[in-house]
DNA sequence: CTACAGTGGAGCACCGGTGTTCCACAAGGG
DNA sequence: CCCTTGTGGAACACCGGTGCTCCACTGTAG
């Protein structure tokens, strides 16, 4: 066949997932994983990794492409511009959360996300910076807290959540709850 | 002089502490950083770093040693058993707060001083655990969250304001109060 | 002045990860 | 059946970090 193969699906188009995957897994787990590990996790021989991806950031350009498709997938499922900003929050958490592995990645490794729309310094989620300013302003959540830090605060607890899921033996619904919990303290107004 | 000089002071004292404090603030900022580049950072060569740490495990062993001290002297200094559970915290966070790029390197290397004493499954400061008893005792502290969750949300909150501190150009105060506010919030007793 | 502690540059071998090439093998389509 | 596509083992050179040795330099105590 001598078709282009470009996004349809396919051989290539599978295995080539199939190391985003495991890439997002091993890397995940060890920011410094060698490609060996990553081929072993993709059931992959290292000269197959390097036919996809001839160079180690061409690689890390598919996972930062990746990162940010299912960023988007989660927003959008949280359904952002319904209810109060408060409420908003909590789906996207709950929805972040099940990003699993792909939390600890983005968190090791910040550039890799890092939009280059969002501006420079105080770099933000444009979507959630609407959000927050809504909870500003409907009173949910408090205004003291700049757009920026709730941000920070939310991917903090989201990775204390997941590593916390991680190190002890507690069930994945207990640990999304005890971060619910402790974020919605974080953002409410005080006093 | 044919003394021991194991840890008077001297001139082999002062340099050793000169590479730990690099090391510190090297690893903090690039946990991958090379020898060659603490040495530098250090004002120090490569040939003499490996006089006082022959292999690299030795130098992360002395940053062990160094990191556990530098916690211990915080948590004195915040003298845990005086007022409220959640006082005592508020005031713990502001002494690990002043710790530094010290917080990034703990952070991204635990294993560093996740101490042996601590019990495998649930690791947690014993005098952090006791603080948070007194805490849900004394209804400053959210009951629901377990101690080792509360450690874990205290960290993640400490190297989020850390961060936000360095990528913003916010105040070291602003920023502490940010961390105050949030974490205050999330282990207050909920309605 | 002499002796010695402390330093650090230069050079070396070693190792692991990387990028590349070559070739053998299996599956499926003409 | 042959030929294309996808695969993956093996081997190679390269590079950077590491651990080590040797030696020249400086400063200071005796």
């Amino acid at each position: 066949m001598h078709v282009r193969d470009t996004q349809e699906s396919g051989t290539r188009a599978r295995t080539r997932q199939a190391i985003i995957d495991a890439a997002i897994e091993v890397l995940g787990q060890n920011p410094t994983a060698s490609l060996g590990e990553i081929a072993v996790a993709a059931n992959v021989g290292r000269t197959t990794l390097h036919r996809y991806f001839p160079e180690r950031s061409d690689l890390l350009k598919a996972l930062s492409a990746e990162g940010m498709s299912r960023l988007d997938r989660a927003a959008d499922n949280a359904r952002l511009d319904e209810g109060t900003g408060a409420d908003a929050l909590r789906r996207l958490c709950h929805e972040y959360f099940e990003l699993g592995s792909l939390l600890s990645l983005i968190f090791s490794e910040p550039q890799l996300i890092d939009d280059a729309d969002w501006s420079e310094q105080g770099a933000c989620d444009p979507r959630l910076r609407t959000l927050v300013e809504r909870g500003h302003r409907d009173g949910t959540i408090d205004p003291e807290l700049p757009a920026t830090w709730v941000q920070s605060v939310l991917w903090s607890q989201l990775y204390a959540g997941w590593s916390y899921l991680a190190d002890t033996h507690i069930s994945r619904y207990e640990a999304l709850r005890l971060v619910a919990r402790t974020l919605g303290g974080a953002i409410a107004p005080k006093g």
